[in-house]
DNA sequence: GCTTAGGGTTCG
């Protein structure tokens, strides 16, 4: 039977000479012969019949607990089982069971872009396979991950049971002279640069949980030993550092058997260790270590919220930032200064400086077309890095830090004023030395940020070859949704002001998707869409007590349910504190009835001779309370009910006041009609209406969904809790009055014209704040909403 | 053999 259950109790049946291979491993050319797999079945299907007797079952095994690979979702793996293995299976084995498989083939999963598991699959056939059943409790037949000849294996991840259990020193409690593992969130960090010694030498400064900043120095001769810090934010892990005191603060310095793991610190990514070691222990608690770093880090303001990454879209004059680009070729200018051709396929507003050089000097592609020489920018590095750049290969993807952005005219060594325009342009120069982190470091393929790239490039190439040709200038425009080149970078048109005071470069929004929750943005966008497009369906109640949030109701309801209330009508016992008396409308048409309007007055009111501050009116319609809001400040339309004052269905306002109207929570009000104290209040206003009513004064809020743009990607962001400042206008008043709803109009058909094209619109500079929230469904999913940010009005309206 | 650097913009 090739489904063997090794029970407790019977020796372990696994055949001697097999080894077992990490699932990750696992390629189509990997010799599989006498290997085995070992994992958790996460996943049975049923058992499909093809044939009589002839069966077909799928499962996924995953690869369990310590052992680690270069890529989470390589992990699990999905298994064919075919006949009576198939059937077996099915009978002996449960999801939650440990298996081991033997005696499999290898073949390409072809539903690997659809369930993100292995690439591989493994076909399991009556002839030659087999499984064995584990059972959790029971020990492991073969444990030793992999035999020591397979050495041509990727990194070996140490087995638990052997592996020293480390223990990380929280960077508040370090002692000056002892050699300690700790876990840290980069601050701050410079690429590896050569030292006077024989080293190369790191400097970065973390901080953890205890918030105790710490400066770090590693000195190792070989780069790949040093750590692989992509950006602020990244975290660490660094085995055998010692703490010791310089400049009367406690510092971390490598010791002999130093090693040093690095991850991606943004929450929700996958934990991917960064490493060249070949063998590092890694389990469930360093894992579990990242996530509380990567979540305590982006709940901290006193962390950098966004990385000094700038496309080149977004680059200004005199600004330095980190570049993430592709080298597309180089060339040797002199000894202290290379040239970088790169892109990151976002065009920049202002002319980049050209350089020419000689083809033969060129190393990688010596021209391109006139589209995509637009889009490349020249990086002119300096000093120490020309013999890092020495080493760059073209077409490899790079971050540059702490690149500047020079406006003007720059002198390029060796060349002629003929070779190199001087005239309104930007240099990006990479100066020597390496204050602020400046250098160069190799990303690699697999980095989420070289991902984006390619993704950004890739449709780039595709408009290049089959769309462009055919497309006039504007459209060229709209497809890139940057402003004209020929626009200086102080005219561009941008139509709002940050009031947030942050200070941060602007991401693009691609890197605000990659971000997780609990951060805030800037960004340089367009706005190509909104919702709603009618303006009253913007405007909605909110209640801060229990947070719903609805539509205002329309007449037509309203109308309804006063026709509904005076219905009821009957007589009332008329509460001690007020007076009953009625009051006659002027009625321009003369076909309807004069019919009086009963109404209750505060006898205080009343005795201090302020008859026309509250009045309680009894059964009128909609139109009725609208035309007395002229003569009385406050109108509480009541009702009976069983011989009592009332108020009506809460759908309806419970208050007219001064042109507008004022609505209740259902949920959270008790109403009752109360006597309306106005002792010590100087003026009666909704706010003192409705706590003495008992209802939950709804707020007017509004809410506008935009959909924003930029060269690399769209979001959907809200405008809600800042919307009164982004349209300076108040909720309430654009509720009451026609001019606010036509400023917010007006200032909507300004962002985004109608029937105009991306091209004219204009950019805007926003605030964004991503946090988490529960959709419909109950789905957690990242929002976003637009904050500190005012749109400027066109002075000539 | 057991240092090297010890963040805080070039000066083209």
């Amino acid at each position: 039977m090739p489904v063997h259950v090794l029970s407790e109790g019977t020796r372990p049946q696994v055949p001697g000479h097999l080894t077992r291979i990490p699932i990750s491993v696992i390629t189509t050319s990997t010799d599989v012969t006498d290997k085995i797999i070992k994992g958790k079945v996460v996943l049975k299907g049923p058992l499909v019949s093809l044939a009589a007797d002839n069966f077909i079952l799928k499962t996924v095994i995953q690869e369990e607990g310590s052992v680690l690979s270069i890529s989470s979702q390589s992990l699990s793996i999905n298994v064919i089982l075919f006949g009576t293995l198939a059937k077996n299976f099915n009978h002996s084995v449960y999801q939650g069971n440990v298996v081991v498989a033997s005696g499999f083939t290898v073949g390409k999963s072809p539903t690997v872009h659809k369930d993100n598991l292995h690439p591989c699959n493994l076909l399991l056939s009556e002839d030659g396979a087999h499984i064995y059943v584990l059972h959790q409790q029971h020990p492991d037949p073969r444990s030793p991950p992999a035999s020591k000849k397979s050495s041509s294996l990727p990194p070996q991840v140490s087995n638990t049971a052997k592996a020293p259990k480390y223990t990380y020193v929280k960077l508040g409690n370090l002692k000056a002279g002892s050699v300690i593992n700790v876990y840290g969130v980069v601050v701050f960090f410079k690429q590896p640069f050569k030292s006077r010694g024989t080293d190369f030498c790191s400097t970065l400064k973390i901080i953890d949980q205890s918030n105790q900043k710490i400066g770090c120095t590693i000195f190792c001769e070989k780069l790949e030993d040093h750590p692989k810090i992509f950006q602020i934010g990244d975290i660490v892990r660094m085995h055998r550092v010692k703490a010791q005191f310089f400049n009367k603060s406690i510092m971390l310095v490598n010791t002999f058997g130093f090693s040093v793991v690095t991850f991606d610190g943004v929450v929700g990514t996958a934990v991917e260790p960064r490493t060249s070691s070949r063998s590092f222990h890694f389990d469930q608690d360093d894992r579990q270590m990242v996530e509380e770093l990567r979540t305590w880090a982006a709940s901290q303001a006193v962390l950098p919220t966004v990385t000094a990454t700038v496309p080149l879209s977004a680059v200004q004059p005199k600004l330095y930032f980190d570049l993430t680009c592709q080298l597309l070729a180089k060339a040797p200018i002199d000894t202290t200064c290379t040239l970088l051709r790169v892109w990151d396929g976002t065009r920049c507003p202002h002319t980049l400086l050209k350089v020419i050089v000689e083809p033969h000097i060129t190393e990688g592609q010596a021209s391109f077309s006139k589209e995509r020489e637009n889009l490349i920018a020249n990086v002119l590095v300096y000093d120490n890095h020309v013999e890092v750049a020495r080493q760059l290969k073209p077409g490899v993807f790079l971050r540059i830090y702490n690149l500047r952005a020079i406006p003007g005219s720059t002198k390029v060594p060796g060349l002629t004023s003929s070779q190199s325009e001087e005239i309104d342009h930007l240099a990006f120069h990479l100066h020597g030395g390496t204050s602020y982190g400046r250098g160069i470091r190799v990303l690699p393929d697999n980095s989420p940020d070289v991902q984006e790239l390619k993704r950004v490039i890739e449709a780039f190439q595709e408009n290049d070859e089959e769309e462009f040709p055919e497309l006039n200038n504007s459209d060229l425009l709209e497809v890139w949704s940057t402003p004209p080149e020929y626009l200086d970078a102080e005219k561009v048109d941008c139509r709002t002001e940050r009031s947030c005071g942050h200070d941060m470069q602007p991401v693009t929004l691609s890197e605000v998707k990659q971000s997780g929750p609990g951060r805030v943005h800037h960004v340089n966008v367009q706005l190509r869409a909104y919702e709603p497009c009618r303006f009253h369906e913007a405007l909605k109640l909110y209640c801060s007590n229990c947070t719903s949030m609805q539509d205002v109701p329309d007449d037509e309801l309203v109308a309804s349910i006063f026709r509904d209330a005076s219905k009821d009508s009957g007589p009332i016992n008329v509460p001690p504190w007020a007076l009953s008396g009625q009051i006659k409308l002027q009625r321009d048409s003369p076909d309807s009835s004069n019919q009086a309007l009963t109404v209750h007055l505060l006898t205080q009111l009343m005795s201090e001779g302020k008859t026309k501050d509250v009045i309680l009116l009894m059964d009128s319609t909609l139109e009725e309370t609208c035309q007395l809001m002229a003569s009385y400040q406050n109108i509480i339309p009541v009702r009976s009910s069983e011989g009592h004052l009332a108020l009506l269905d809460l759908s309806a306002p419970f208050l007219f006041r001064d042109r507008k109207r004022y609505y209740g929570c259902k949920r959270c009000s008790k109403a009752v009609v109360r006597e309306l104290s106005a002792e010590g209040v100087e003026v009666m206003d909704e706010k003192i209406v409705a706590e003495a009513l008992g209802i939950q004064l709804l707020q007017f809020v509004l809410l506008v969904k935009l959909e924003l743009q930029d060269a690399t990607d769209t979001l959907d962001v809200w405008l809600w809790r800042h919307a009164e400042l982004f349209f300076s206008v108040s909720a309430e008043d654009a509720a009451a009055n026609q001019e606010a709803q036509n400023s917010i109009r007006q200032t909507m058909d300004s962002l985004c014209p109608p029937g105009g094209s991306m091209g004219q619109r204009p950019w805007l500079d926003l605030c964004l704040m991503a946090y988490q929230a529960e959709d419909d469904d109950g789905q957690t999913k990242t929002c976003y909403q637009v904050c500190h940010t005012t749109v400027i009005k066109p002075s000539s309206t």
